[in-house]
DNA sequence: ATGCCGTGGAAACCACGA
């Protein structure tokens, strides 16, 4: 089974770019995030006529969260995170897919720092941290995955001296995802890759992707049944060369069969 | 050191992203 997160940046500007990268990469399940597009248009026929079924939570213009599977249903579970009912932005969507729960997130990016988007971002990271503890709590295979707005280490920035006051990588943002983390769950690239410079994101100026000027920061998150099964995890970093595509590129991961 | 680029929506600029 494989599963896979990808940050679009517009999935209908992407639309192009999404089907081809789904033909070539065959994902099982793909998580999706920042469609910046509202809920009647997402593209659910190019994307059924792609092989899969779609549960998407849009909104106008920003954010967004999406779950394919080409492997079955996709049975809802939520689509916000509990804590804050005056939080209206899609970034949050779960379901149980092929026996496993997935939680689909784009966490705020926060910036600029220090300010009122850093709190929410660290706000919404403390209400993700709260429901991850509750999903770990009940010993079911969940995968926790999408763009998360963090780059863990300094082996996860290109330059790690010119992001200390960022949002993304000031020590409070660096220390929310480390409790999280330490709950008990597995980072999949990290697990695999302990010492290798693995980005998947790149800015679309300045080079960066020709430079390899690049962060880390969309994960995967597995609770220990699913660590039990991960046997290889990637980036589709050539899928950020690609004429329009997005400023990220796909992450992976391939579980064993139970 | 920096939205220099890209997207969407509204309006021919602006908000937002990382």
């Amino acid at each position: 089974m494989k599963i896979a997160t990808y940050n679009v940046n517009g999935v209908n500007g992407r639309l192009p770019v999404l089907l081809r990268w789904l033909n070539e990469a065959a994902p099982d399940v793909v998580c999706l995030q920042e469609l910046k597009a509202p809920q009647e248009n997402f593209p659910e026929k190019a994307i059924l006529d792609a092989g899969y079924t779609a549960l998407w939570h849009g909104q106008k213009s920003w954010n967004g969260v999406a779950i394919l599977s080409r492997i079955g249903d996709i049975q809802e579970v939520r689509r916000a995170l509990p804590g804050d009912p005056e939080d209206i932005h899609s970034r949050y969507i779960e379901a149980l897919v092929g026996g496993i729960t997935i939680g689909c997130l784009y966490l705020p990016n926060g910036n600029p720092a220090p300010g009122p988007k850093f709190d929410y971002k660290l706000r919404w990271f403390e209400r993700l941290t709260l429901h991850a503890a509750a999903l770990f709590a009940t010993g079911a295979p969940v995968v926790l995955t999408g763009d998360y707005n963090v780059m863990p280490t300094e082996l996860d920035v290109y330059k790690p001296e010119r992001w200390v006051d960022d949002a993304l990588f000031r020590p409070e943002t660096r220390l929310a995802f480390k409790t999280l983390v330490e709950q008990g769950w597995t980072d999949a690239i990290r697990k695999l890759y302990p010492n290798e410079v693995i980005y998947t994101f790149w800015d679309y100026f300045r080079n960066a992707y020709s430079r390899n000027a690049g962060l880390r920061i969309d994960h995967f998150l597995l609770s220990p049944h699913v660590n039990d099964r991960l046997v290889a995890a990637g980036v589709d970093r050539h899928v950020r060369g690609w004429e329009k595509s997005s400023d990220h590129a796909p992450v992976w991961i391939t579980l064993a069969d139970k």
